[in-house]
DNA sequence: AAAAATAATAGTAATCATTACTATTTATTT
DNA sequence: AAATAAATAGTAATGATTACTATTATTTTT
């Protein structure tokens, strides 16, 4: 992977917030630094990254997020808001599901929906 | 919310399969008894009836499967074949995020991504 | 049982997120 | 500095889903 002025301004984008921002997003920001930016720039960017593992996807409904928090964690989803938070729960169901299902778990995607504490 | 045979077909398609099947899936499947039926039909009714809960969706990366299992239960997810299955894990987040974040919780989405017992 | 009222439909067009394509530009290697 | 090939911008295409509208079917009223 060589270097490109736009993938570091992605990186960039992505790491400076903690919304877990949408494809668009990242590219409307984008352009403030780089005004001809393509979509499709940001798009190819965003899947060769999570490829690389430097970012990972989250599927909110049907749109895709983007997060650089690569630790293991959860989030919390406003119904209000929107809003979507990291979180980092305790548990282990890899071994469960090993021994009651004879499935190996590589990863388990946990969101909790309610309402965030803005809204009481 | 008026009698319709194509709504009756639908319901009963979803009822009759464990594969949490894509709209389109449905429609394909709806096309032998009605093969007039319309996707946008199909598409129409599966939003009222997750309206009026009687059946509910899950997105799947960017398509949305439909689940006519309405307790709660989380999701096994293989990567090898796709197939998602229902399960039934015990734990309690609520109180936990409640406390922590001040965050009240509705529901929790857990889906557990690895090889099903097909493969290994 | 016929007429009136209106919910639901088929068929098609539009939308939205994402991916594919291609000629050109830019970073790296020789 | 020239050669090589990865990355880009801009645009077209795709796929899932939603919106629109004239027509049809179900339910209610008479």
């Amino acid at each position: 992977m060589r270097f490109s002025q736009q993938r570091e301004t992605i990186i960039n984008i992505i790491h400076s917030t903690k919304i877990h921002p949408t494809a668009d997003w990242i590219y409307r920001k984008a352009k403030k630094y780089i005004p001809n930016i393509s979509l499709g720039t940001v798009y190819r960017n965003l899947k060769q990254l999570e490829q690389d593992q430097l970012i990972s996807t989250i599927f909110d409904g049907s749109v895709a997020r983007f997060d650089s928090n690569m630790e293991r964690h959860d989030h919390l989803k406003c119904k209000i808001c929107g809003s979507l938070t990291d979180l980092t729960l305790d548990y282990d169901f890899k071994s469960t599901v090993k021994q009651k299902f004879n499935f190996i778990a590589d990863e388990i995607e946990m969101t909790i929906i309610g309402t965030c504490s803005k809204h009481n």
